[in-house]
DNA sequence: ACAACGCTTCGGTTATCATCGAAGCATGAA
DNA sequence: TTCATGCTTCGATGATAACCGAAGCGTTGT
């Protein structure tokens, strides 16, 4: 049963830290929910078999996010229950201030910023994701071209991928790398639409008036 | 928390029963589930506590029921998500053949028709319920006058309301009780809508052709 | 009144499962 | 290669809770 797997306090922990749809690592998870890993290996593989969360390994790390967004519905229902008769449990925010906005990564953009960007480019069908391969589609290709002068021979790079998901720390969830996510960042430099921060060795990327504007009219989220 | 109560097979396999909008008794949920009446009665608090389900006191007896929609839709999306991952639990129907759709309750209407005439007045507003009591609105007064040619004086009786909640066990749902279901009932008969079955002892009520569309037009179901 | 019935409470037993220590396997870095 | 890190598997321990028998309480019916 399903509803067992929700039912222990350290499973459930688990699955609120990831309510928000935040991908978080085998070790994060576990001390989410203040056990060892080795009960939280136990935990997790029991979730998986539920068909909750789904794993992701980048290098020798293995991220774990909600299946769907139907898992978090069901689970906030539950959450809702829960809330009407006796004390709900309240999660605490994320504690890093300025650069979950927007930094670099390697040499492309991550952050807020960078995940919006290739949610707003998955839904308009600009790219296709499958796990962490991502495919730039025509319509994709039409949209570059016109909006940022991007053509796809200044993408041809040999030996690397022209896209591809990456995750980051801070959002949790995927953004744009490879090399049109760097061709990207470097055509938002250039258009003086953010820069990078001035200190040294600061990851922050400002973003000024015009560019915020411009990215928005390009990326603009609908709510997330 | 919520989830561990949803989480026991025992509890779960209680639930599921109540899923139809039905009060059961505490006996027949325990034997829903596979237990003894003691056990049941421990899985039976614990859920009132964790406001899951409301109980009734009907003479000896204890119908439960889910509190709220808002449960059973819950527990409908938990289903959801474990139907896509393993099997999920079928639940079987009912067993009884005929008298379900509509009997005598002492003197009154019971049955599945019963259930939908105190459904559709009360989302008519003709009465208004609270748990056990109902109470008749102005609306429903001229109703009765205007469609059933029932005034308010044939309705006086000492020592018994006019109206009450009646929990039968075949819908297990309310139904009207009390003198005006006692009345409606009789007219009913009158007009030639319905009669009491033939066979002596039985406690079917045969609607007519004409009763069961003149029933339909004031008290039609919009769904249940 | 007494008996039958439905349900609850009280103890004690049993089983399931979460938990952690230690060892085993990977991947990435030096 | 060798070491470090992140995670998993194995084995044993422990606590939580489901479960039932027996007794108690309230209601209904005769």
């Amino acid at each position: 049963m399903v509803a067992s797997l929700v039912g222990d306090p350290a499973r459930a922990n688990m699955l609120t830290a990831l309510m928000n749809g935040r991908a978080l690592t085998a070790s994060e998870l576990a001390q989410e929910a203040g056990i060892t890993p080795q009960t939280a290996s136990s935990h997790l593989s029991k979730l998986e078999a539920g068909g909750l969360i789904e794993p992701e390994k980048q290098g020798r790390h293995r991220y774990y996010r909600l299946t769907d967004p139907d898992v978090a519905g069901v689970l906030e229902g539950l959450a809702g229950l829960a809330a009407r008769a006796g004390h709900m449990r309240v999660r605490t925010g994320p504690k890093d201030p300025a650069l979950r906005r927007a930094r670099i990564c390697y040499d492309h953009l991550a952050g807020d910023l960078g995940v919006q960007m290739l949610d707003s480019m998955r839904e308009r069908r600009l790219v296709r994701q499958k796990k962490q391969d991502i495919e730039l589609t025509a319509e994709g290709e039409r949209f570059l071209a016109k909006h940022l002068q991007i053509s796809l021979d200044m993408l041809a790079h040999p030996r690397r991928p022209v896209c591809k998901a990456c995750l980051d720390w801070s959002e949790r969830r995927h953004h744009l790398a490879g090399t049109l996510g760097a061709t990207m960042m470097q055509r938002f430099t250039e258009l003086k639409w953010a820069a990078r921060d001035v200190t040294p060795g600061s990851r922050v990327v400002n973003f000024t008036r015009t560019g915020e504007k411009n990215f928005a009219a390009l990326f603009g989220n609908g709510g997330d």
